[in-house]
DNA sequence: GACTTTTCCCCACATTTATCCACAACTCCC
DNA sequence: GGGAGTTGTGGATAAATGTGGGGAAAAGTC
């Protein structure tokens, strides 16, 4: 399970180190993909091949459905861990998530999202507001 | 597994290059076609050799079906890769999924597509923008 | 048959990518 | 607190890749 907020910059060779931490877990093979909200995904590629089996079988004749496997399965890339635990983010990826050169990586639960600092700092300022609502619905869920 | 988005450009010989990494899985034999938002399609023999039988098992009585597998399969083109990762993109192929000089190169899953770079940036966006409900297909397949 | 056009095989070159290594900051352990 | 190991960052060098042409062989045309 990874867990955790840290903050690294990508270098001028797309270069992005993943945290000690998570690397034994992520093994060597990795997947980035698009994300929600302008970040990006990163999953382990066992974890992945399960994802994308299931992408993979949706309906080609339904162009939404069509859309959307495509999307996603064009919009990741295997990103394998170098010697030193590093990735290299593809620049189409680079600029989906609009990454500067100061990211935040976070752990959540079976995934790790990569996101540029100021637009995690936003996101998180806009969640932390909607927290107290945020809280009414989670009583809902028996939290 | 094919995945990724890449640009390349056709030269005035029609020559495209095939992404390094898409070329020890497809072979030196591969198939380009039509393929669905007008776009092409390629395969490798193999894949290619499964899907022309599925193709022609398609209920003849279908007009839909029927064009669909026609279309396919008398688009269908032998497009071997030469010592450097190159394939030859026919005129009438071109002109369908109307190329011009840079192209984008796209991995979904089994098939390799080959878009024109606008149109592929056009359907990307209009894509996105349908995809509000994302998160709700997403949790389906238990991303 | 002569000529033009197309197709295919060869190579050159600039750029990108991958691999390796260096160094400073930090952590951990004794 | 000092030393050994780890970790984040940056760069150097070597290999691979994308692109563009040249010219021989094949095909088509008049």
């Amino acid at each position: 399970m990874f867990l955790g907020e840290f903050s690294y910059s990508i270098d001028e060779k797309k270069r992005l180190a993943i945290p000690a931490k998570f690397r034994q877990a992520l093994g060597k093979k990795a997947v980035v993909t698009r994300g929600l909200d302008q970040c990006l995904f990163l999953y382990s590629f066992k974890e992945w091949e399960v994802l994308a089996e299931k992408l993979s079988k949706l309906p080609l004749a339904q162009a939404d459905a069509r859309g959307f496997a495509r999307l996603m399965l064009a919009g990741a890339m295997e990103a394998d861990l170098d010697k030193l635990g590093r990735i290299l983010v593809p620049d189409y990826l680079k600029e989906y998530a609009s990454l500067g050169k100061k990211t935040v990586i976070a752990g959540v639960y079976n995934r790790i999202e990569i996101w540029d600092e100021q637009k995690w700092e936003a996101y998180k300022t806009n969640i932390e507001k909607g927290m107290g609502d945020m809280a009414e619905r989670l009583k809902e869920l028996g939290i």
